[in-house]
DNA sequence: CTACTTTCTCAAGTGAACTTGAGGTCAAGA
DNA sequence: TCTTGACCTCAAGTTCACTTGAGAAAGTAG
């Protein structure tokens, strides 16, 4: 197994293995235009290095509890057919780090609400409406509703 | 409408106006054993007070990423029958605090390591180690498989 | 050229967490 | 008594994020 055809573009296996991504989801991301892959005139997909960028930024995004719908949006900040350079990925960075401490900010408030809430015997949102302070609770997918969480995606105006 | 035929006991719609919980949420929480729901002679679910507490719960740790599996193995320290007590909440109220303080450590020690990675247009689990940091994946259920996340519920030793 | 591995497409299956719908029951009010 | 609204069960449908399987083509090694 030598290099791929194409000068420095990795096979979907040689991706999977740097990412530990399934060859299916690799797949699967490119169908959903997360990453996207160009062809051999055979019909097989070769990734960019910089694809394995985007694969990993999916892989943590969705730890933090992003849907691929949040995180596409983030990623069309990036140009598709280009190598994204520093600039680019700084500016995912920036967008994605207030995310990131948002989230942090959210936990935080959640524990000082526990250890009022739960350690006092009150944890209920009809007694304390510390959890759902004002906010109103739009979701679209699967899962009970309420106001913890808070979508990315819709930085981009 | 008056107040319950049983005293102090609530009806599922009660619930779920005070919860915000839909009615069917409700009820599949019932059939997976995450309440347990008496009933009236003709059928009906009614709930203990203490019940909006266990559902709220289960709202919040489900919002931190924890799956129902997960929560009902918390949820398992709290008697089912009988209306916990402060000390029954304290000690789950410990246990999650322990998760929560985990969580939000693994979200800033990922939002310092962006910092340094995205920032400096590293971002590769290739690259970078960190994100993996020897740890290993055990994942059931569905998407990839990074480390960030980790489970609770078997704390019950 | 043959064998073998990797990749391809497309359709269908999976698991979690619910929701929706059909058809039926229960209890309070006019 | 009749009606209305809240509740019931059970089966099937939904969304997300993939995985699995079947059948075929591409590329590499011998």
């Amino acid at each position: 197994m030598s290099i791929s055809p194409t000068k420095g573009l990795l096979t979907i296996g040689e991706v999977a293995n740097r990412t530990g991504l399934a060859v299916s989801a690799i797949r699967y991301y490119d169908d959903e235009g997360l990453v996207a892959a160009r062809r051999t005139p055979g019909g097989k997909r070769m990734f960019l290095r910089s694809d394995i960028r985007r694969l990993s930024f999916i892989l943590i995004a969705q730890q933090l509890g992003f849907s691929l719908e949040e995180i596409r949006a983030q990623l069309k900040q990036l140009p598709l057919e280009r190598t994204p350079n520093k600039r680019d990925w700084e500016k995912i960075s920036r967008g994605f780090r207030a995310h990131l401490d948002e989230r942090i900010g959210m936990l935080e408030r959640l524990r000082d609400r526990l250890d009022g809430c739960i350690g006092c015997g009150c944890l209920s949102l009809e007694t304390c409406k510390l959890y759902n302070p004002g906010d109103k609770a739009g979701q679209t997918g699967t899962g009970p509703r309420l106001v913890v969480k808070k979508s990315i995606g819709d930085t981009a105006t």
